[in-house]
DNA sequence: GTCTATATGGAGATAGAC
DNA sequence: GTCTATCTCCATATAGAC
């Protein structure tokens, strides 16, 4: 199972890292490789398509992680209104309070955003969808649904913003308890 | 009174943009100077400290423009309700219905985040206390007006995120409607 | 799969003439 | 204040041995 030499899979989160820390401009292959251990050589093994296959494949991989633990749940839980407080504690804990950066809002704002377009697009689309699911099973119109779920996904991105500008991580916890009262109105 | 000759006060709007639509990594000296149409001598002879210095003198320009149309408007209106209505109408405007990104939310999740860290948390801070003191002024507890302060320039933040990720203007517009009706509320 | 060495381009920045 | 020419450095990316 476990081997010694590297495998992709054990490279793409700190890749993530690495960008969310640095931005993709800023995480040059040299810093890659410092912070990876690996030699050029072999991230180009790996990733024939250079940095920016690197970049496709963190975002594929937060792709899966959010389908996993966060729009799966909302669609499919028996309960909507407890698959939205998980919702909480998972953004809270995935983002580490707001310490950590949204890597897809940060490259939604970059530089990088056109290279990307549409894995940013999904990734909100697909947020703002399942939550609206939730709502919806919840008992709000569809409309509605959708309508406040898109506000809720956009004030995480907010929360997420003000919270780093300020350095002050409490300002993401409050945000996000009021988000979720406000989804749970 | 205008002059042929290129003047700080008129390239840094420019500089402005520029950074806005490819950050500050992106925006090479090669691309400033076709964008300004100013050779790179120029260039340093107006900001000898190179880029840094053009985003510092940007960073200063956005925040005198904000202390004027936004901060000192909340501050010191008759009616503070009228106030933050007037506020909507200027961050619609400033941010042309989020086709325009904030040059300030985006450094935050940049990797230059650290070399403005004090501009970034200046912009943040003063626009939270001087929608607080409008929102105390119209007869909210200061603690509370705090609170919805801090709330709504998350908000505006994300709803820039977000409407830029989705490429769609719209969601920017809805967002500081609501925006503004729970300020009022 | 990882190493060393290297190609090549573009970045930021400067010098000195005009 | 603006020009042309140039410096230096580091970026991405590749080649080929092991």
């Amino acid at each position: 199972m476990a081997r010694i030499v590297a495998e992709r899979a054990d490279i793409v989160p700190k890749l993530g890292e690495i960008f969310r820390e640095h931005g993709f401009e800023g995480a040059s292959l040299a810093l890659i490789g410092q912070k990876t251990g690996l030699g050029k050589s072999s991230l180009y093994h790996f990733f024939p398509g250079g940095k920016e296959e690197m970049a496709a494949a963190v975002l594929a991989d937060i792709d899966a992680w959010f389908e996993a633990n966060v729009y799966r749940p909302l669609r499919e839980a028996d309960d909507p209104r407890r698959a939205i407080a998980d919702m909480r504690r998972s953004v809270v804990d995935y983002f580490r309070s707001g310490r950590r950066v949204c890597l897809v809002g940060a490259f939604a704002l970059d530089n990088v955003r056109d290279r990307f377009a549409l894995e940013i697009r999904n990734y909100f689309v697909a947020w703002t969808q399942a939550l609206g699911a939730s709502l919806e099973r919840a008992g709000h119109d569809r409309q509605i649904a959708h309508q406040r779920a898109e506000e809720a996904v956009a004030n995480i991105q907010g929360a997420l913003v003000l919270s780093r500008a300020l350095g002050d991580p409490s300002v993401f916890e409050r945000a996000l308890a009021r988000i979720e009262a406000q989804l749970l109105a």
